[in-house]
DNA sequence: GAAATTATGTAATTGTATAACATTTAGTTT
DNA sequence: AAACTAAATGTTATACAATTACATAATTTC
């Protein structure tokens, strides 16, 4: 948590707000989706939801799913790490849960990849899409 | 080749328009890009190329890159491998070509942190973001 | 050749993201 | 406090990406 509320103290209310949104939803949200939840909070136009969204990003907050045009608060898997580069994403495609896992294991590999190439790597975008425990064939409790 | 041109044998001829035009861009193509590409072969709306894509996809003669809403013919690194499942592209932010490079040597990594989750992935999404050799800050070479 | 499957055509709509421009607010400098 | 600066906000319009719905044509299978 400590990081978060140290980079939460700089943000302005409309970026709390969506941040907030982000902490509450279990699931990956749209900027569209987020523009509805806020309408209420004075959100009108969708620019108004990325100018928040780009600034969580920013600070690291918050992370985009790239391959579901979606959004989720930051959820360091073991908050021990401030390893931010590499990041895997295990999205189910059942439920909708996302999961963000430490891939520091997998850096050096990629580096060599990219290496090969002469390649610089700036970012790295890893997501797994498939299927969570909860919602595998033979598991009888009802994902939330 | 080899490979490619067995798959392209059942490809109906706007599957092949969309296909040849990705070949021949050296970069990725948008869908609109390719609906523009080839308004004069009769493609009229976007629905067109999306359904040629779709197939393509599906039989791996093209790939897409989540981070871009685009797509690449699939140029294997080393045509001898038929390890599909791996695939680290490399993006260059400066001049917008990718690379398609061979990451089965992360797959028994990723397949370890997906499996402290118990997740079962399917498919893996890989791409680095950056910036390549050509581009490179001293490489006096343009890349076209 | 009838049935079933696959591919196409077309229009309308939904979803995602940014450009352009005006205004306000907060923080700094003097 | 007034002036300056940078960041954030408000609003409209537009661009870009993808799908729904429905009709038609071509191919394959039996």
């Amino acid at each position: 948590m400590a990081r978060q509320m140290s980079a939460a103290e700089g943000l302005t209310p409309k970026q709390q707000l969506v941040m907030k949104a982000l902490n509450d939803a279990e699931r990956p949200l749209s900027a569209y989706t987020l523009l509805d939840l806020l309408r209420d909070d004075g959100f009108r136009a969708p620019l108004q939801v990325y100018r928040a969204l780009e600034k969580l990003l920013e600070t690291g907050l918050a992370h985009r799913l790239e391959s579901l045009n979606a959004f989720v608060a930051c959820r360091h898997p073991a908050c021990d790490s401030d390893n931010h580069e590499t990041i895997v994403f295990t999205i189910c495609e059942e439920c909708g849960k996302v999961q963000e896992r430490n891939g520091e294991n997998l850096a050096a590999q990629l580096h060599a990849i990219a290496g090969e190439a002469k390649f610089k790597s700036r970012k790295s975008i890893i997501e797994l899409r498939g299927c969570c425990e909860e919602c595998l064939p033979g598991s009888s409790d009802t994902p939330s």
